[in-house]
DNA sequence: CGCACCATGTAATGCGTTACATGATTTT
DNA sequence: AAAATCATGTAACGCATTACATGGTGCG
């Protein structure tokens, strides 16, 4: 379980709700560690009973109370040990698209066509967001935390790991649609 | 559920085994989609009760008797159904690697290099994986097969998905190896 | 003699999504 | 006037893994 992590992750920067929590990841992970806003409410609420994370309420007027959440001890112990221990395999990934290509070759040619250019966009899109957004995320985060720079050498390498998977994938579709062209 | 669409895909090409299908997927779709023996047994267990397959079972002495499954029209039907709907999102992954190395700015830099190194060499192993064993599977099947061409076309554009994830992905070990070391 | 292969399944548990339920404030 | 944002949570369901349970055959 990597959400718990995750969380454990960005309380230990500073307390935040669930609310902003999901925002955060919304911006920063959502490209490698994605999570629902009940999810993550649920798995917050697990932390809490093992003692990882203890929670305040904010009073509000005319809105919910807001929770905040911050690491115990316990929580940050936690988080190191997870920290320090290597990934030591490779993971698998699934892809829909993959696994619908593998068996179409009784399909219109032209409907798989469509298909794969229709993903050669998204890929561009998500590209330029890469190269844009993200980027400006990480150099205002790196410029407000203490440490910043060294954050931010990582932050990046997860962001060039979106650029080129990107590139590898837009690459990969134009040698693809060839191919079946013929 | 696409595991469905998977053990459908495959009993279209002809009847088999529920331990059958597992060998048959991990010689082939287990780069892009996986799955437990146990999980393939509740599975098609449910799609019988669906409709989808049948199941013969071929007695055998001195082991377990043979369940072997079936597609039926219905099932045939689905499969095409599935087959037909365009993926028109990008699909969202979860790389572990990329989390751990998000929160990683405080731990030791040389554990860290270490832990890329040999993600490195995963990658290496299952390049060759892929222009060896891979190719050599897809060649077999496509002679074997009725049609077996256009199958093999797409079925080395999945591979070939493969190889280039792989080759990215060690481009980018080697990029973000150096940013570290510095 | 031990290990891998053949071959089936169930039960418990965990991870993740969708749907449900509420409602004021701020922006367009 | 409508839509998005702020803000919380629960319930039901589906997908996936791990552990449990069994046991003969064939190979080195």
């Amino acid at each position: 379980m990597s959400l718990k992590y995750t969380l454990l992750g960005f309380l230990n920067y500073q307390p935040m709700t669930g609310y902003e929590l999901k925002q955060t990841m919304d911006i920063s992970t959502s490209n490698f560690w994605h999570a629902k806003q009940s999810q993550i409410y649920t798995t917050l609420k697990k932390m809490e009973e093992k003692g990882l994370v203890m929670s305040d309420i904010e009073e509000q007027n005319g809105r919910p109370n807001r929770r905040v959440y911050k690491v115990t001890e316990s929580g940050r112990a936690a988080l190191q040990t997870w920290l320090k221990k290597p990934v030591m395999e490779l993971q698998a990934h699934k892809e829909l698209l993959l696994l619908k290509l593998f068996f179409s070759a009784d399909q219109d040619k032209q409907a798989l066509l469509t298909q794969l250019n229709w993903q050669r966009d998204l890929h561009q899109q998500r590209l330029a967001v890469y190269q844009g957004e993200t980027k400006a995320v990480i150099e205002q985060f790196a410029r407000m935390m203490p440490g910043g720079e060294q954050n931010a050498v990582l932050w990046n390498a997860t962001r060039r790991f979106g650029v080129m998977f990107a590139q590898m994938s837009i690459k990969w579709l134009d040698e693809t649609i060839k191919k079946i062209e013929d």
